[in-house]
DNA sequence: CCTCGTATTGACAGCGCTGTCAAATCCATG
DNA sequence: CATGGATTTGACAGCGCTGTCAATACGAGG
């Protein structure tokens, strides 16, 4: 009766109701979860190698943390929980860790969490358990659960063109690893809008850099030492645009009066540094909640329908590009 | 058998263990936490409304995702697994919903994080159900579950002595609020050193800030503006030190060359900004990882007893005074 | 007033495990 | 070879719930 069947006499449910609310009550997650009803558990799925990494640097994970709340805050209304899960996404043994942690906590749904929601072992093994999942941030196949993306190529696309709308001609790129798709699909961007726009990119004008502080640094390095009398530089990301910044700084290059530096993610550092950063912040929050409101099927009788529809195919939610002081007129 | 009892013939366990390997399988959480047996779970409880404050802002938490990382960390070294558990503080029914949410979920071991490791109607609740937690930064009662902390008084000393050695002798200092312990314990260490120094604090020279980049700007503003003569500024936390250092720089100040500032808490901007912040580090991955140790007794048959001795009472974690560029010679 | 169809309630097996306790087996003596 | 004690194995109840199905109560039509 507690699952809010339709037949039952509305006095005996409010006497019920009064005893359980009386006596704080509270139904057993694990008596329900192996009496066959939903686990009421929904996992999040994080690379471990990458956190680990993070863990050692002793820095926390924007990216990460932003995600979590959103997913916390669909999943407290909700009434269910929220279960963070360190996965070894380069285990030979993946595909069979992953299916006994499944059968372990048997969870309602899984949240794919970037860079690792495209893992096809991964997608195999859920779709095998019959376990909902949806994906954050996927790159391929895109048919496969539910998907939650951000258009990055046009993203990096309006970043450009702001840029070039400034007055800006030569403009430098510092990419981050090209291993990772949303590094390529931000690069495409910047190319795309250049072209578009009949301007050339000099030899030498894309640095490849791996998305950190330093390799920033080095980038403005390069570009200085070259002599390419770029007015304006695009990073990959906001770590590497502060790199590119402090790196200009250092030699006496300042910004926004000498040279335009933007972001891609609007970290807390973007916004706090002495020349705030010009970036694209991406709703990371809002697309954890979407992920996370997809994998209640029937919470409390009420049908979303609407959210339902919304959801076929790969959602793409809406990037906000935020202008602060580190770019201006060329 | 799968728990490790003692008595089995060395053949059969190793058949049985090939089975269990080759088939993948894995106990079931629910059944065996149903059935009586540790469930695995270490919950950390945080609080819901900072929570969606920072969520409202679209801000990460840094602190939190350190802290995380941390316990994750353990846990997982452990086969355990970490539920992230929001909890409404505020609430008048706090009790209530907690041990709800304590026989609903089953915890094996709680983390209490700051600002909350104190309540004392969470910590009554929590004895009764007979859960074992550990409190991350706590501020009273500290013989009640594990206590991991940092002294943050002797930080702020620390940090103090650090401006004095440069040769400052008109120090300013900006508070946090002052609700909050850590607050007053790093105004306390910072009065401290400057009388064991025999230096005096000027009237307007602590400004009541709240640990936001705005408060900063408002109270170098109000240093300046006062012409006290000020050659450094000790903020409360990194957020506050940008902002002193970006007010400053509005007016052209600069740092280190002008005024020095330090912050505390080394957060990712206080890194990154161009002038790198000095400031406090916290450990606060060891402190939620040494948390996660301390809740699980007896994990496969090993007793730590060098581990249970240390948390004997309070455990209080080393700091790192970190000097970066903001910080110089007066 | 009786019968049948339907709304409501009660009873109970079983989810996968653990802890306990009895049964079976073993070994070393007398 | 029998006996007692220690060790190993097997059997099973029960953890708190859910889903199912039978039992009961109720209402309407004949």
């Amino acid at each position: 009766m507690l699952n809010g069947e339709a037949n039952v006499t509305p006095g005996l449910r409010d006497r019920v109701m009064a005893a359980v609310e009386s006596l704080g009550y509270r139904r057993s997650l694990s008596a329900r979860s192996l009496a066959g009803a939903s686990s009421s558990i929904i996992a999040a799925l994080v690379d471990a190698e990458l956190t680990i990494e993070h863990w050692r640097s002793g820095r926390g994970n924007d990216y990460l943390s932003r995600l979590e709340m959103g997913a916390l805050m669909e999943v407290r209304r909700t009434d269910h929980h929220l279960m963070i899960e360190l996965v070894d996404y380069a285990s030979e043994s993946l595909g069979r860790d992953l299916s006994a942690l499944l059968t372990s906590i048997r969870p309602q749904g899984v949240i794919l969490t970037p860079p690792n929601s495209d893992h096809p072992v991964v997608l195999d093994v859920l779709d095998e358990a019959g376990v909902a999942y949806a994906r954050i941030g996927p790159e391929r196949d895109l048919q496969r659960g539910v998907c939650i993306a951000m258009d990055e190529r046009q993203a990096a696309y309006d970043m450009t063109a702001h840029l070039i709308a400034l007055g800006h001609r030569r403009i430098g790129f510092v990419t981050g690893p090209v291993a990772y798709v949303a590094s390529r699909r931000r690069l495409d961007g910047f190319l795309s809008a250049m072209a578009d726009n009949g301007l050339s990119v000099a030899d030498g004008a894309v640095a490849y850099g791996d998305f950190t502080f330093q390799s920033g640094v080095s980038a403005i390095n390069a570009f200085l030492g070259a002599g390419l009398g770029l007015t304006a530089i695009f990073a990959s990301n906001d770590d590497t645009a502060l790199g590119v910044l402090q790196g200009a700084a250092a030699r006496g290059v300042r910004a926004p009066e000498d040279i335009s530096v933007a972001g891609f993610d609007d970290t807390p550092a973007a916004m706090f540094g002495t020349t705030a950063l010009t970036t694209i912040r991406q709703p990371v929050s809002e697309m954890a909640a979407i992920a996370a409101r997809h994998l209640m099927p029937v919470i409390s009788g009420v049908q979303d329908e609407a959210l339902k529809q919304s959801l076929e195919g790969c959602l793409i939610v809406p990037y906000e590009l935020i202008v602060r002081r580190s770019t201006g007129a060329a």
